[in-house]
RNA sequence: GGGCCAUUAGCUCAGCUGGUAGAGCAACUGACUCUUAAUCAGUAGGCCGCAGGUUCGAACCCUGCAUGGCCCA
């Protein structure tokens, strides 16, 4: 049964046409769909090795196997040239009747852009001086049902390029080269933790109490217990256990969910890296996130001054540091500390700010958001108020603040780290002040961990943690506008499908 | 949540003051043994995002809605 896609007549006939080729290839005993493939040489090797050779030269002495999906055919009657794409790069492969007629015929008739073919044979550079391989023999490896897009354009349509990924990878090369740096930026920072001598370890995605952030979870389900249980929005809680039951120093890169907006610097998942060092403090992550950070930077980039959407960005060391309290005291003429609640209100008023809950903390952000964007080199933003820090080790001159930092990029938050708060009963506190902002209707306050708090009691040495945000270091190591172009399968409002599993165009909304 | 923009063939895009749908690529048929955005000849492919409205007549004007993008909060 072949199924047709509703009410797209043009797609429908083309894709009628490839499976009408499948079912040939079948009747005359080739497999569309073969099992696999001896490749010898991945296609930039080719490159490599046989780049030297002159126009017009071969080399009949070296035999090669090679694959991938064929992203252009030239055909000259008893001859084609055909251009074959694999992880590593294209490669021009030439074919004419010395492969036999009847193979040449099948090429000819069934091979088709899109697809993945198999092929042996020698390399070459033609007479315009382009090395190619010249096919002893191929092999077709999968047929494609469905047509890439245009192959001088691509895919620019950003719907597109979100939901169909695989598509926009196979057609855009940059796009593909992207995500190939995002994941060696992920291995990158392993083998540095790794080196510094941090374990890497793993925490519960499904949390019955969730904290670490100032965010809303997602709430799912556990049937076996029927209770509800949450989404982590952060690793901290958890890593903190972990030194608390004996490792010195342990880090995770994971996901962390968070029901909230979508934007250009926000997708509700996301890649988070944390670690915690014991012994440590958060001069020294500080240290640790500077290095880090220049590391991928550099392995990247290959220098520490980086285009990003057309600014210009220093990672240079040593990182800037600005006080949060001298900072807005100077930029607002407001101080976070001593002003009163009314004076912080006024001010953001007179900037047309109106906080969503009328509350001190809140207040704070809001003054920190009004500068945030002024920043655009690597900045170290530091000893912020205790009223919005309740992880945070009280500052060891100043109890009213606490030992963390952020850093600031191009006015987004790239790391966040304390000197982590390890007095159990100040710790208590902190969670009470949470919850009675929860009670007052804050759904991003902090809930009361009660096991963590009980662990914390057992003792954790004095700690030092730091997060950070994955996609946004992407974002600045690959000059990406938007956290959907670093995150392969972004958050993006779901298709309809048909029955047999078609596309169909979305049917309007009985919404009132 | 608010504002602006976009939505036309599989893809990339045209479409005049409102007169009934176009190109290139891809596809299909054919020619061609060194091409490379190959070339040449021909064919087919459209609920002009969806729903209303105005009009003799709407891809175009108006109003909703949907989806996406950008800016703002």
């Amino acid at each position: 049964m072949i199924s047709t896609l509703k009410g797209e007549k043009g797609m429908d006939e083309l894709r009628l046409q490839k499976i009408k080729e499948v079912e040939e290839l079948k009747e005359k005993g080739v497999n569309p769909y073969p099992y696999r493939y001896d490749v010898s040489h991945k296609l930039i090797e080719i490159h490599e090795k046989f780049d030297h050779l002159q126009n017009g030269e071969k080399d009949e002495s070296f035999t090669t196997s090679i694959a991938g999906r064929v992203m252009a055919i030239r055909h000259h009657g008893k001859s084609a040239f055909f251009v074959l794409q694999d992880s590593t790069a294209r490669l021009q492969c030439y074919i004419n009747v010395q492969v036999g007629q009847e193979e040449f015929k099948t090429f000819k008739e069934y091979v088709k852009v899109g697809d993945f073919v198999g092929v042996k044979g020698f390399p070459f550079k033609s007479h315009t001086g382009e090395l190619s391989v010249f096919v002893n023999s191929y092999e077709i490896l999968s047929k494609a049902i469905r047509i890439l897009p245009e192959k001088w354009h691509g895919l620019t349509d950003k719907e597109k390029i979100y939901r169909q990924r695989y598509v926009d990878t196979v057609v855009n090369r940059e796009s593909f080269e992207r995500f190939k740096k995002r994941y060696e930026i992920i291995r990158l920072i392993r083998d540095f933790m790794n080196e510094e001598g941090f374990l890497e370890v793993e925490t519960p995605i499904l949390q019955f109490v969730t904290g670490g952030a100032t965010a809303r979870p997602f709430i799912t389900h556990l049937n076996v217990f029927d209770i509800p249980m949450y989404l982590k929005i952060a690793h901290e809680l958890y890593l903190k256990r972990y030194i608390v039951g004996g490792y010195d120093a342990v880090y995770e890169i994971n996901k962390c969910f968070r029901n909230e907006g979508v934007s250009y610097k926000h997708n509700p998942e996301f890649t988070m890296m944390e670690c915690y060092k014991a012994y440590a403090d958060y001069n020294d992550m500080m240290d640790l996130t500077e290095r880090l950070v220049t590391h991928v930077i550099e392995k990247t980039n290959g220098k520490l001054k980086i285009e990003y959407q057309g600014k210009e960005i220093d990672f240079s060391r040593p990182w800037k540091r600005i006080k949060m309290r001298d900072y807005i005291l100077e930029r607002l003429g407001v101080d976070i500390l001593e002003d009163s609640d009314e004076k912080m209100l006024q001010v953001l008023k007179d900037h047309d700010v109106e906080p969503s809950m009328k509350e001190r903390g809140h207040y704070i952000e809001k003054l920190w958001d009004l500068l945030e964007d002024t920043i655009v080199n690597p900045t170290f933003l530091m000893d912020h108020p205790v009223d919005i820090s309740p992880l945070a080790k009280r500052h060891r001159e100043n109890p009213r603040l606490t030992e963390r930092f952020e850093v600031i990029v191009n006015g987004n938050e790239l790391a966040n780290a304390f000197s982590e708060l390890n007095d159990p009963l100040d710790q208590r506190k902190r969670f009470e002040a949470q919850a009675a902002l929860r009670e007052a209707g804050d759904e991003e306050a902090q809930m009361m961990d009660f096991d963590f708090l009980r662990a914390l009691e057992y003792g954790m040495p004095p700690t030092g943690g730091l997060g950070i945000g994955i996609d946004r270091l992407v974002m600045f190591a690959t000059n990406a506008a938007t956290i959907k172009d670093v995150i392969a399968f972004p958050i993006i409002r779901p298709e309809e499908f048909n029955a047999d599993g078609l596309e169909v165009e979305k049917e309007k909304e009985e919404k009132k």
